[in-house]
DNA sequence: ATGGCTTGAGTGTCAAGA
């Protein structure tokens, strides 16, 4: 089984590139993230002919995200639950017997700022939530932007980056309760290059220079992190013309 | 350099992203 997730930046610009990769990678669930529409906005008809069925949880103008997969998806939740949130920024299904949760974290803008305020309660409530899921579901996967670079290794220039939004140490605190919680970082789980990242700047070259960040990710239950086969960032797609500044991460089940 | 791109909103330019 082979499971995805990608910041799309608008839906509607990206479609090309998203049918392009699930053509040539056939993963049984992708979890999009910033569709940028509501739900009569969103192509259902051209993704149902490329084989994949869509769940959505979306908005206008910003956040978004959804579910695509090649089976049928049950048991959907959209929102974390006891949380008051009008930002649309998660969905969750069951899909062959795995817990798939797509969230889109949010950015938190500026460390000290109201919007980061926001990022480390949104993060807490999620950790809460996921902690009871668990126990419901031990095959579990939580696959999105995480606008969260966990380590220096996952900043091309951790010197500049330090205690900057996305590498704080509150933030990078509220990605380790996570992991406190059973799951596992699927990329750490194998060998990787050094300087790999899912996300570049569309300025000042930053994608020509590999000034990125690992910020997008797939962390597995324990049951799914020992069937964990490979997971890989495709940077194919942020090579093509009009790309979104996110590339895909993809996790090999057993 | 509170700059530098990109998107969606909606027509002039701004919020938001990361």
């Amino acid at each position: 089984m082979k499971i995805a997730t990608w910041n799309v930046n608008s839906l509607k610009v990206r479609l090309p590139h998203v049918l392009d990769w699930l053509a040539a990678n056939q993963p049984d669930a992708l979890c999009l993230q910033e569709t940028k529409t509501e739900d009569k906005g969103f192509p259902f008809d051209e993704l149902a002919a490329a084989g994949y069925r869509a769940l959505h949880n979306g908005q206008k103008t910003y956040n978004g995200v959804a579910l695509l997969t090649r089976s049928e998806a049950v048991d959907v939740h959209v929102d974390i639950p006891a949380f008051d949130d009008p930002q649309k920024r998660v969905i969750a299904a069951t899909v062959d017997g795995v817990r798939i949760v797509c969230g889109y974290m949010p950015n938190g803008s500026e460390v000290g700022s109201d919007k980061y305020a926001y990022k480390l309660k949104w993060f807490a409530a999620l950790t809460d939530w996921l902690k009871g899921e668990l126990t419901r579901h031990p095959k579990l996967a939580l696959l999105g932007d995480y606008n969260i670079a966990p380590d220096d290794r996952d900043v091309h220039d951790p010197v500049a980056w330090k205690d900057k939004i996305l590498c704080s140490e509150p933030e990078r605190a509220a990605f380790r309760a996570l992991l406190d919680l059973g799951l596992a970082d699927a990329f750490r789980l194998f060998e990787q290059p050094e300087k790999i990242y899912s996300w570049w700047d569309y300025r000042q070259m930053g994608f020509r220079l590999n000034r990125g960040l690992r910020i997008d990710h797939i962390l597995l239950s324990k049951p799914l992190a020992e069937s964990c086969r490979a997971c890989i960032i495709d940077k194919a797609p942020r090579k093509l013309e009009r790309p979104s500044d996110h590339a895909p991460v993809m996790a090999e089940l057993a």
